[in-house]
DNA sequence: AACTTAAGTTCCATTTTTTGGAACTTTTTT
DNA sequence: AAAAAAGTTCCAAAAAATGGAACTTAAGTT
């Protein structure tokens, strides 16, 4: 085994709970002899991967790291990230996935990843639909205050279908529930007997927003099936937004009703 | 040499102008076989500290290494709250401001906050510039005793600017104006027409120093609005330097013709 | 489509590093 | 001051890294 591995495995201790480690934290972490956890601890130390804290014999990860890691937000695009994300749910349930972008009042596919499902929802990237009334348009639109939202329908808008909402103060409503879940959906409203589940998300050093969306036919998804898909895009944008120190992420918070059995 | 000597030194060749590497790469910039460039690429790969970026033969730095980067600052909370300091006062007056750290005769910058004017002084993180020719080098020299900043330049320095300090004798009489006023101030050394005012601190307990900067283009600023920024930024960092019960800070010392209307 | 060049990977015996137990030193606690 | 805990150094056996050359794959060029 490569010290590599050893050496991964040390980065891998660190956490939000655990800023820095010791020779016996490594023993107990990764079981492996004080002997080598302190040489290991040295060189990486030595390497400038780690540094001690004050003159301590406590170890946390160095500048180098932070420089490295930093590079990793520019080297993946935050569409390339949420594509990833939403690529592997797509795979996972077998329903399609997208990212979409707003342009103003339109929402915009950017990537698509057809579902493997007999009937699948079939969307074609740079199509554009209108924000108000799609569960992608309202993820994002929910990233803007009220007040922005008004100001972008200055003359309101037409309901193209009976669920979407109807006027400004149904859609406020809608964005409100938006932020307080954490995912927007949408039911039967661009295509009929279509459920669609959307999280947005920003990298605020750039400025993009995208959103990510599951679709599916809705008669075809029991409840179980509906809540993993949202567990799984709002686990995997959460971990985006971390990384973009999205500040206007909002996190996953199911309502009783719908953990409920 | 131990391999993580290696793995680190592809960590280093990863800079702002260069976001992923190839085997070549290496073979050019660090001078190895061909042979250990493909093998070591790939052996990080699989410990996770690098991925392939998409399926081409290109590496880049992985999540893990992000995420390890990430707790660098939360690991070294002295940043995390010299950071809440600058981008508050960043925030209010506009101008662009940045932590950094010393590294020897080199100073890093850690976090940048951009400004918001039309005319703004951008500096990317992870670039290095040396310490006795910028305000935040200044500042953090101040901290040390001048025979430790003799000890630290045996060879002496070369000047990159008319207005930084030509021999050591100028810059131990600009270390001492600043440790006299609270604060270090840069006008034209590194960038013609950039203004920049730094404070010095740091944490006794975990040994961490941090210089907070404001940067700002010289024609645009007031002297009332270089007071105050001055001013904003020296009471935060006191505030911060109270907590730490750093024994080196230097309190804000405002000469009576700064003052004078 | 065949040729040429460049880039990357695999092979192998040799050299070097890593390993883990035990003895030893330093630091912390009682 | 003694005891316990934490960390470091030593050593020979085991494992991994090295670098040159042969080989495979990819990218241009005629």
């Amino acid at each position: 085994m490569s010290i590599l591995t050893a050496a991964a495995d040390v980065l891998r201790c660190f956490s939000s709970t655990r800023h820095d480690v010791t020779v016996t934290d490594l023993v107990t972490l990764l079981g492996m002899p004080k002997s080598n956890a302190s040489r290991l601890l040295r060189a990486m130390r030595d390497e400038g991967l780690l540094e001690t804290v004050g003159d301590s014999k406590r170890y946390r990860p160095a500048l180098l790291l932070a420089q490295v890691g930093q590079l990793y937000r520019f080297a993946a695009s935050l569409i390339d990230r949420a594509d990833a994300v939403v690529g592997r749910v797509s795979d996972q349930i077998g329903h399609t996935g997208y990212i979409s972008v707003r342009r103003g009042t339109e929402i915009i596919g950017v990537t698509a990843h057809p579902g493997r499902h007999a009937l699948r929802v079939v969307t074609s990237i740079g199509d554009r639909i209108p924000a108000f009334a799609s569960s992608t348009g309202r993820a994002l639109l929910a990233r803007l205050s009220d007040a922005e939202v008004r100001a972008l329908y200055p003359e309101g808008f037409i309901a193209p279908s009976e669920t979407a909402p109807r006027d400004m103060d149904e859609l406020l409503a809608r964005l409100a529930e938006t932020r307080r879940n954490g995912f927007a959906e949408s039911h039967d409203e661009a295509v009929r007997g279509v459920r669609a589940i959307s999280v947005g998300l920003g990298d605020p050093t750039t400025g993009d927003e995208v959103a990510l969306c599951i679709s599916f036919p809705a008669a075809t998804v029991a409840p179980g099936e509906r809540l993993s898909i949202i567990r799984s895009l709002a686990e995997g944008a959460a971990e985006i937004a971390a990384l973009t120190q999205d500040k206007r992420f909002f996190p996953l918070n199911l309502s009783p009703s719908e953990t409920a059995p």
